[in-house]
DNA sequence: GGCAGCCATGGAAGAATCTTTCGTGAAATT
DNA sequence: AATTTCACGAAAGATTCTTCCATGGCTGCC
């Protein structure tokens, strides 16, 4: 870990990954500083990309997006041109909320949000399979989210 | 999709998503209504569960976590008690940032950050197989992440 | 040990923002 | 058409932010 970071820094970004709307007054007393100074530290942890935004974590049943899906995908082929054509298009997807290269039985794994199984199965054929090199995919449909999106420990 | 959100609502979500710093006036303008009614209608989102929360986005590298690994389990027996203990257990452990119930080859999928290989090898000796009725694992180490946590698209 | 330079800190104050109250007007209901 | 309801924007006091400045501790170098 960065040894930049003092004990105060991590108190502040823990606070901050907690509640990132903590007013700057709140995050000083409860970190044990002037206001001045945490604001200071607090800019220059954005500046130095300790932070790399912060975000309002919309609720995904409430806007129709509560069925998660977790799809393995195979290629065609394992060459540069066909995996940097199958990101570009895999990120363009607006379902897609993870695409991550594995090394293991699949090529890639994909974690998708939707409305609901109709609304998989639709998106599944027309977008998912028509992503470029495609061989085949291997659906995983959530049934419980034990643990989503969990804020990082360090 | 809740109907109970009409444009404006929609755009200051996703604007917050965005960005959750930004400022009550700066969201206002950019949404076109009044301070007060931003104020309003923003604190309303909040109280009706639309935004479950605000989130600074701390970079994974910047603290030792650059690593991800994607883990797929499944247990000796599918009782709802095991099921129960996993979970429970799972939850707790720092490094879980998902660990999702699903239909398919495997009873679980875990979404892990770690610091290294070396980091994950020990945590899975020491963690993962430990975790109460593991009968496998399998493990898929993410050789690129091209799309992490995207935003919800709505 | 002493001294100079450097850096982070906290107080203070002007500027900006928030948060609430109030009156108005539009839309729906009776 | 009258009434109720609701959301809106203006305004103002209170709060907060943001920066400047002087102080104090720490480091490195005589």
């Amino acid at each position: 870990m960065a040894a930049r970071l003092d004990r105060i820094d991590l108190k502040m970004l823990r606070l901050l990954q907690k509640n990132g709307r903590l007013s700057n007054a709140e995050l000083a007393d409860q970190v044990g500083v002037s206001p001045a100074t945490c604001h200071r530290r607090t800019q220059a942890l954005f500046d130095e990309g300790f932070v790399a935004g912060v975000r309002a974590m919309v609720a995904p049943r409430k806007v129709g997006k509560g069925t998660l899906v977790m799809v393995g995908v195979v290629l065609d082929r394992s060459t540069p041109e066909s995996f940097a054509s199958f990101e570009q298009a895999a990120a363009k997807l607006k379902c897609v909320l993870d695409c991550h290269l594995v090394a293991g039985d699949f090529d890639y794994f994909l974690k998708i949000r939707v409305g609901d199984m109709e609304d998989f199965n639709r998106i599944h054929g027309d977008q998912l399979i028509a992503l470029p090199g495609v061989r085949q995919t291997r659906t995983f449909f959530v049934m419980k989210e034990v643990v989503d999106n969990a804020a990082l420990e360090f």
